[in-house]
DNA sequence: CTGAAAGCGCTTACAG
DNA sequence: CTGAAAGCGCTTACAG
């Protein structure tokens, strides 16, 4: 025999007694049980050249018998390993982040990365999620909301890239750039004679977000006088409500802007339960751009990001970051895209 | 200087020249750069006692200097390192495969693993991101489709739970059974006054699927003599346009149960383009229970999947499988159950 | 509080 | 075609 079955003694092959055998078969149990040595093992596990096959059908078998899995550290310390991209969105059961999700996950496995997914949305626990998360992955991207201000200084260590930075932040990350798209969305409603739009606001009162902002000038700047509503949370349930309010107003809207597609799925139901027609009495349009907007009734117009360009961006920019190449580019920018459909 | 610092040389901390160091650096960089031994070095990185606070420092600015980063392998080949799951779905564009992974993920999180998502829809690189996979988790579940034949040849060795199996298989999985919900909506359209129902199967002609027929079955029982239908493929394209032709006939059918919420809301929509009133004209029902069934108008009538159940029955066997625990009973079975909402 | 030694499980040259 | 040696980067006892 090639080496010493240091490990698994001869007809011993477990110290415990237990049924099955407790500690997990190494290179060298499967070595020992065929009688050969480690590297005729990795030969025959990896379908490497030069090897009989006879020694390797044996060597399989004994792999077999033991249930061998080669382990991935083992393996990744010497041959290093796929890269790992740690992806971090803040609630899967948003529509928003399986899009974005599914865009990424498909241009990582087209360039060669693996993808962990984290939803840090949930209870308390974001917090030991990315610090397991940051130890496993080469690069991490995603919202991290609240959680990249400390990121710095507890996993500094670890590449992030931001997908939900603002336009000021300086850190590496994809931004999205509504501007455009709001100015086509505003020419459009004045085209169609639009007199009076709300702009349904995900946020504090006196707080309207920058998105917000930005669709209240762009409108302004066209002569019209839009009103603000603050809505606590983005989901469609809080919009509906509010909307069926605003709806029942005597001097009735007639376009009901909302920060996303999820909220404007809500204004859509508010908007059905009132007797609304959808766009005759009232228009509406969200921003994001999700395909459920193609089935909801009538079909969404929207802003729409594209997830695949994000995608391709968040990739090109993990792997500058893994080589920690300098002066590369680390900010991107994606726009968004006016997509006109039924409801407005 | 505790030990030699034998593979960086002072002053000298990069051989090829290049702008910025090509070999990232270990903790053996870090400890030469600091003046202490590596293990150190692992007490001050990882926050261990016995170390004093100036030592710490000192070592952290070290590592932060050289933009140390703990090798995962390197550390996971003696601590273990968390579990991983390796979740495959089919198409992560079709809103089942988040709503599960939703589950997965958060029900992975609380339990302690990290998961690995692949999507092996697209293009021809199934075979290539399963080998890749397989080499980098330890235990693979989801939905291998086809893929599943051969596995146990091919990666025999990483423990696989299946969520596609059928009542037949014997293979570790998560089965669904409609069984019980399919009598239920049954009884309820014969309730509701039902006469001419149709199903609309996601298969081949002359292949009804096991979905299919049990549904068949269960009207028939009733004393109903539903049609079934078949779609070449289970999108709401493909479903519109098949209902369009079906809703267009003399003798119109007066329930449309399609093979699952996709298809369901393709139906809808045909409903809807068609003028018809759903549920007065026509009732219609899915299966899946996805969540966007309420977002439609009219909400979809549904037979639910309990994504958490699956999720919890998934991980249950994930860590039996990775435990090579005897004995396990790794068949697991989750019920639909009818969700009555607007459209039947 | 700090360091010398051993070892985790694998693959990559290098000999024969 | 097969094996002996070295080494990947880290942590865990164990000494001092």
């Amino acid at each position: 025999m090639a080496e010493p079955a240091q490990l698994t003694g001869a007809g011993e092959p477990d110290r415990s007694g237990s049924p099955a055998s407790r500690r997990r078969a190494t290179i060298l149990d499967v070595a020992a049980a065929a009688g050969v040595s480690r590297q005729t093992v990795t030969r025959a596990i990896n379908d490497m050249p030069g090897i009989s096959a006879e020694t390797r059908r044996r060597v399989l078998d004994a792999a077999s018998a033991l249930s061998y899995r080669p382990s991935r550290f083992g393996r990744g310390l010497v041959t290093g390993g796929d890269p790992q991209l740690g992806l971090v969105v803040s609630d899967l059961r948003n529509p928003y982040s399986p899009e974005l999700a599914a865009a990424i996950v498909r241009r990582a496995a087209a360039d060669g990365w693996s993808v962990s997914l984290v939803d840090i949305g949930l209870a308390g626990s974001a917090d030991r999620l990315l610090h397991s998360l940051h130890a496993q992955v080469d690069v991490v991207v995603g919202y991290l909301g609240e959680w990249a201000l400390g990121w710095e200084s507890r996993f500094g260590a670890t590449p992030l890239i931001l997908l939900d930075a603002d336009a000021e932040s300086e850190h590496a990350g994809v931004r999205l750039d509504p501007a455009a798209a709001i100015e086509d969305l505003a020419a459009h409603l004045v085209t169609v004679g639009t007199r009076r739009p709300v702009v349904l606001d995900a946020s504090e009162p006196h707080a309207t977000s920058s998105r917000g902002i930005a669709i209240l000038d762009a409108l302004e700047r066209r002569g019209l006088r839009p009103e603000v509503v603050h809505v606590a949370a983005s989901s469609p349930e809080h919009a509906a409500a509010v909307a069926a309010q605003i709806i029942r107003r005597s001097a009735r809207p007639d376009a009901l802007l909302a920060f996303n597609d999820l909220m404007a799925f809500g204004v859509l139901s508010a908007c059905r339960h009132a007797g609304l027609d959808v766009p005759g009495d009232i228009r509406v349009a969200g921003v994001d751009g999700l395909a459920i907007g193609t089935l909801v009734a009538p079909t969404l117009t929207t802003l729409a990001v594209d997830f695949d360009e994000v995608a391709r961006h968040t990739l090109e920019l993990a792997a500058a970051l893994s080589d920690a190449s300098p002066g590369a580019d680390l900010q991107r920018v994606v726009s968004h895209r006016l997509v006109l459909r039924e409801s407005a």
